[in-house]
RNA sequence: GCGGUUGUGGCGGAAUCGGCAGACGCGCACGGUUGAGGGCCGUGUCCGAAAGGGUAAGGGUUCAAGUCCCUUCAACCGCACCA
């Protein structure tokens, strides 16, 4: 060891030293207690930025506390290497994007490296390579013979920009996730899942996940959507048809007096065929189509509508309301059909009160501020039912049970459940991704290919053209092949699958990543599942977690993953901000994991970003902050070089002689016990670093006295070097063999403290009169309430503060403070 | 509009169960070391001369409130015509 701190030699010499000797090797072993580790896997972009060290630092330090308190850790790494940006670089610079990504994950995986992160490299899995996409596709298939896959013509969400079609998840706003365009609409045969079947699962499982956060639990709720109510049938006047309305408010039927067709409802086209109402619906219908989701989404949305010249007639009371067909009335929910209660819903009481149609309520609220008869906004809450024959009189929330009896019986509707939550599309005109494994026969239909001929390659001749059609499709060696199932000729599916597939598993593959017999043996997956900590950004909250959770109930249900539930404990990590935003490059405001590391260290890289801030908060980037982190690092290592000789012969029991040695005592073993806390149950790093601070500042206290306690220092050392360790591996390795420790400190133990130490002989409490703070004061520790109360009433300046007036209550809490209220 | 989160010094943040608000760090000031600068070591640093006041604003509960309850405001995030 050096006498200065050269962070690069020593960061080196410990990377080369860990990748020898596979000190991050994790292997199955049944008499430890496993923990699964799990940061979200990186898009092999190019770079890391300074999430990426954020989100890897937080896990890094959660693995070796871990590994420090005895646990089998698994701690893996691969990449999402599927995806846009290979291809567009293709197009861009003539690059194959095989290429472009690989050599993108070479220099990725040598940043991670130089970081010091406590990867199991033998575990690595990159969702672009046969070995992995093989697998993929054998989901698929499993996906496909479950009844779970299935094609189908529908409008989709189009991107003009990636030239793709997007999942609803991956429209924010009307516009694409990726690259912020408006989001069209193309008729196309697609390949859905059908991540509706799980619907209800997926909802009630929330219930597992105590260790989520609420935010992204709530998020989920809210994207699946669920709704109860019933299905309604209404017979159309004068002609054989039933439309059929979902409702959550059965009990306001009586209150119906108008019904809605979404525009693009088929039975639109049929009632006004050949009638004077046939030219204008059309004129809405085209002026509707040429708006784009964002139009008709955003913006002050008038509602706006049409009359189509038919009536539908009311079950309970037999009346006819006419048919309208209205902007607001969405087809792929529901029915594609509402029956529209002006008086209770705002929405229709907008359209309405435009349309001037009849406002019937039929809820009561009893509330002499609301005039029924002239509202003047829509009544949505409880009241007591009115207008509405033999259900007069109760309570609105208790008929809807009542209403849906009376309809099953009558046979005029159903109980019914409505989610938000739709199939999720997965085909994609592109590349870059997992080559669908399916193949069209004119006699068979649609037909898996057979599994030992996976994987399905993705074909090297094709031209990156960025027009529409899927790049496979000018493939010559691709596309024609035979019938799996006839042996006649067949036609391949030239569209690719989502990325975000390949990222819905990846995390079951880890446990046994080089398996090329089987996905993976089901034994390792028992072990190690299901994830213990998983750590990534919030904006995965629903696209990613949601997906994940859908596949491992799949995989599950069919006998491959062992647990209901992939992720029991979820970390989301806040943003990290430069001056207040977003780091980004069109800011601006980009600050680089390699210079920093360059200037300073992976260490103190690393300790900055978990001092800084908590970690499920933002963190604001502070390059004085930076400076600070480092010139700590500089003075603990100056402190263990300098002592290190003087404690050298020392050993490691030690007594407590003086009040110094007593108060370094107290210290050391205070951080110890915060430090296990802030760690193990809080994450809060940012305060188990400050408590180490703590015992830094107290160690040059102790130092510069006389007569040191050698023992006691030794050991007060060797525990601050242990206790940091997981935060700045490099340095505390150099530090650690310096004090004369020939192997690594990755499997040492985590300091243990002494409660006994913890006790202070005299406490500093406090004498509030009228709960005011008046006097500080040292008394005995562990006094009872009594002992206690005559020492604080001995003290001289509470008997002159007390003198004169009247004792009214004394609140005592005994070795910290007592509160007399007087008059 | 609905749902959620957050508001604490000049700054990042701490206060974990309702019990001393501002730990720790940054910045700043001063002192020591040094020929000087840097570095390092140390002291001080919420406002106020003091009594006292102070955790977005206002109210409430309590002996005691940054913490619990109500109202308002601001910022951020998610969803957004889902019947």
């Amino acid at each position: 060891m050096q006498q200065k701190y050269d962070f690069k030699t020593i960061e080196e010499k410990w990377q080369k030293y860990w990748e020898e000797r596979k000190i991050f090797k994790t292997d199955i072993d049944q008499e430890k207690e496993k923990f699964y580790l799990l940061e979200m896997f990186p898009y092999p972009s190019g770079k890391l930025h300074m999430g990426h060290v954020r989100n890897y630092s937080i896990g890094d330090v959660m693995a070796r506390y871990y590994t420090m308190r005895g646990k089998n850790v698994l701690h893996p790494m691969g990449w999402d290497s599927f995806g846009l940006p290979a291809e567009n670089a293709a197009i861009k610079n003539n690059i194959h994007p095989n290429k472009w990504t690989w050599d993108n994950i070479s220099e990725m995986r040598s940043q991670l490296k130089s970081l010091g992160f406590s990867y199991d490299w033998d575990r690595e899995v990159a969702t672009c390579h046969p070995d992995y996409y093989k697998w993929m596709q054998w989901i698929f298939i499993q996906f496909f013979n479950n009844g779970l896959a299935y094609k189908k013509q529908n409008p989709v969400n189009w991107c003009p920009s990636c030239n793709t079609v997007l999942a609803n998840e991956q429209v924010v706003d009307g516009q694409c996730e990726r690259c912020s365009t408006p989001v069209g609409k193309k008729d196309l045969e697609q390949w859905y899942l059908k991540i509706t079947d799980y619907a209800e699962r997926l909802l009630d499982d929330l219930k597992l996940l105590e260790g989520w956060p609420n935010k992204v639990k709530i998020m989920q709720e809210n994207w699946i959507g669920k709704s109860i109510g019933a299905n309604v049938d209404f017979k159309i006047a004068g002609t054989d048809r039933i439309m059929e309305v979902f409702t959550t408010r059965p009990d306001t039927l009586f209150g119906v007096t108008y019904m809605v067709l979404a525009p693009e409802h088929p039975y639109v086209k049929e009632l006004t065929r050949d009638t004077e109402f046939e030219k204008d619906v059309d004129t809405f219908l085209d002026k509707l189509q040429h708006l784009s989701d964002l139009d008709r989404t955003s913006g002050k949305y008038d509602k706006e509508g049409l009359f189509i010249g038919h009536y539908a007639i009311n079950p309970m009371n037999s009346k006819e309301v006419p048919i309208y067909i209205a902007n607001y009335v969405l087809m792929d929910y529901g029915t594609g059909a509402i029956m529209a209660v002006p008086a209770h819903d705002q929405r229709d009481f907008e359209f309405a009160v435009k349309y001037g149609i009849d406002i019937i309520p039929v809820v009561d609220p009893e509330d002499p501020e609301i005039d029924l008869y002239n509202l003047k906004e829509a009544f949505v809450a409880e009241g007591k039912m009115i207008n509405s024959g033999e259900f007069n009189g109760l309570n609105n929330i208790e008929a809807i049970d009542k209403f849906i009896e009376y309809l099953e019986e009558k046979n005029l509707g159903k109980r019914t459940v409505n989610y938000k939550l739709r199939d999720w599309l997965i085909s994609r005109q592109r590349y870059w991704g997992t080559p669908i494994p399916m193949i069209f026969c004119e006699s068979c239909g649609w037909v898996p290919e057979k599994i030992e001929n996976l994987p399905v390659l993705l074909p090297t001749d094709v031209v990156f053209t960025a027009k529409g059609d899927s790049p496979l499709t000018t493939s010559k060696s691709f596309k024609y092949t035979i019938c799996p199932k006839c042996g006649g000729k067949g036609t391949r599916e030239t569209d690719t699958m989502d990325t975000f597939l390949d990222s819905s598993w990846y995390y079951l593959r880890y446990v046994d990543a080089k398996n090329d017999e089987e996905i993976w043996d089901k034994l390792k997956a028992e072990y190690w599942m299901p994830v213990d900590q998983y750590i990534g950004g919030v904006e995965h909250a629903i696209l990613h977690l949601l997906y994940a959770r859908f596949f491992n109930k799949f995989l599950f249900d069919i006998g491959y993953a062992p647990s209901q539930e992939p992720f029991t404990n979820l970390l989301t990590q806040g943003m990290v901000l430069k001056d207040g935003s977003k780091m980004s490059k069109s800011k601006g405001n980009v600050v680089s994991p390699e210079d920093i590391i360059d200037k300073y260290g992976a260490d103190t890289a690393r300790l900055f970003i978990l001092f800084a801030s908590p970690p499920e908060k933002e963190l604001e980037w502070s390059d004085a902050g930076v400076e600070g982190s480092f010139r700590f690092l500089n003075r603990v290592y100056r402190l263990v070089y300098e002592l290190a000789d003087l404690i050298k012969g020392a050993s490691d029991n030690y007594e407590i002689k003086n009040t110094d040695d007593k108060e370094l005592s107290y210290v050391l073993n205070s951080t110890i016990k915060k430090a296990t806390e802030d760690m193990g149950t809080r994450f809060n790093f940012n305060t188990a670093i400050s408590a180490i601070m703590v015992l830094v500042n107290e160690l040059y206290r102790y130092k510069s006295l006389e007569n040191l306690n050698l023992n006691l220092l030794k050991h007060s050392v060797k525990c601050l070097v242990l206790m940091l360790s997981p935060f700045t591996p490099h340095i505390c390795e150099e530090m650690w063999q310096h004090l004369g420790n020939e192997q690594s400190l990755y499997f040492e133990n985590w300091p243990k403290y002494d409660e006994d130490a913890l006790v202070r002989d005299e406490i500093e409490i406090v004498i509030q009169i009228n709960g005011k703070v008046k006097e500080k004061t040292y008394v005995t520790s562990g006094l009872s309430k009594d002992e206690f109360l005559e020492k604080v009433m001995e003290n001289e300046k509470v008997k002159v503060l007390l003198e004169g007036k009247e004792i009214i209550k004394i609140i005592p809490v005994p070795d910290k403070l007592v509160n007399i209220v007087v008059k």
